[in-house]
DNA sequence: TCATATTTGATTATATTTGCTCAAATATAT
DNA sequence: ATATATTTGAGCAAATATAATCAAATATGA
């Protein structure tokens, strides 16, 4: 790996996600922190980045943006998100279903990982701009600005056309009895479609969904194939997972 | 092995993967790795590539991605973007290409801006996000890292189902007879098809693209209804044009 | 053919890059 | 505020890349 490579990705993701932390990048393109942390260094003197404890933002970006976008359950996604990474391996076809938790996931993903991946978030498809061997195909339709995901017929046509090895399903709400729910009809529709389209059904969630129930119907509980979330697997909570045969994680 | 194919060898593959290592290629080609920087020093002379450390880069290589070729030029696409702007009304449907330049306007839209958007750059989608009066729609299809834009037939197949009002069209090259052209075939097809869809085609250009050609034909320079470039609108340059009936802003 | 360039691979010395450790600095929780 | 956890930069040794040199191989040209 060229030291440029590395100062394509770090400027890349930060594009996209307007930060980045030494950690995760690390990570994601299997170097030491410490070189990482150099790379931001030489990128802050050529002026291109501003550096900050933690990781860097924009050059241009005001100071106080870095600990403010750390979003509240940004840990609690890095853990789930750290799960999920053995679960995928090269040459998959895979759909990946918009929302942060999937975008943190996207981020921990080697830059030499190599696979198809459909998915309905643009900044998905952007994150994945710095792995040359992943071939991203977004689904087209309208964009909801809110939750960053496109809806609609269009989104819905192309996901039935695809069968995907694997699905990794953002769960909002998740019911042992009532199954998977979202408040938006439209998403509805389009996780429905993932679940329809895929072999193997993965559903990242916090814990703190589970339980809850909302308005519009995504799929059974027992259409998913593998749980995960950042408790322990043989948590109390997910107990009533196991006894239904589902992998939990 | 002539030096020429070894050339031929590295200039091919830089162009397919932006990059090299010298002991990769010293393997591939069963040479002395010392004899391979030899060539990419020469190549390096000769301004064809960029040597680095370890291996070479492209030499036309924006020095760093998207977020960096958002500044180069940063004062000339601003003056074309806000001479675009009065072009723009309200409750119009309008199909947005994809580019720095475009990406530019859309920064300046007022939040209050009222209108339909169909694009194929995900970066302008997600700029729309803060504009909760504009329905934005994103056309599918594959991802074109490099460019940031979509491409392919679900792309295409999206532009021609629609009708808009004007197009707001990026163009690379520019040349009076040979109308407008670009190096990508796919992105040529979807332009294509963009100026096909809308009733007012408005090119937006730096004016050193223009008199260049390239590979793929998108359109007759008389198909353009509107010419923006960064220069005043009797500038010599820019009077071939005049002449052919077409509004130069 | 023979003398003269040019190119190549091997060797060595030098420079750069990297990962690791640890004390200091900085952030976070109590 | 104090304690605890995380992040940082510096120094160092190992790994890796580079440039310089030279001799052998190959091409060129009278």
């Amino acid at each position: 790996m060229l030291k440029h490579e590395r100062f394509e990705y770090i400027l890349k993701t930060l594009s996209v996600e307007q930060r980045v932390d030494a950690s995760t990048v690390s990570k994601a393109l299997q170097v030491s922190e410490a070189t990482i942390r150099r790379d931001l260094t030489e990128l802050d003197t050529m002026g291109k980045i501003r550096k900050v404890h933690g990781g860097a933002i924009l050059a241009n970006h005001p100071v106080l943006s870095f600990e403010q976008r750390k979003q509240v359950n940004q840990e609690v996604k890095q853990i789930i998100a750290q799960k999920a990474l053995p679960l995928l391996h090269n040459g998959q076809v895979m759909l990946i279903d918009g929302g942060t938790t999937n975008l943190q996931l996207v981020r921990l993903l080697p830059v030499t990982f190599q696979a198809t991946v459909i998915t309905n978030s643009p900044a998905i498809a952007q994150q994945l701009s710095a792995h040359a061997q992943v071939e991203v195909i977004l689904t087209g339709g309208t964009y909801l600005k809110t939750h960053d995901v496109l809806v609609g017929a269009s989104t819905f046509e192309m996901i039935r056309t695809v069968y995907a090895d694997l699905c990794l399903l953002g769960v909002c709400s998740m019911h042992a009895t009532q199954g998977i729910t979202i408040s938006s009809y439209e998403e509805a529709l389009v996780k429905k479609a993932m679940v329809h389209s895929s072999v193997r059904i993965i559903a990242l969630t916090h814990s703190e969904k589970i339980g809850q129930c909302e308005s519009f119907k995504v799929c059974e509980t027992n259409d998913i194939d593998t749980l995960i979330t950042e408790l322990s697997p043989d948590d109390e909570k997910l107990s009533v997972f196991h006894q239904r045969k589902i992998e939990v994680i």
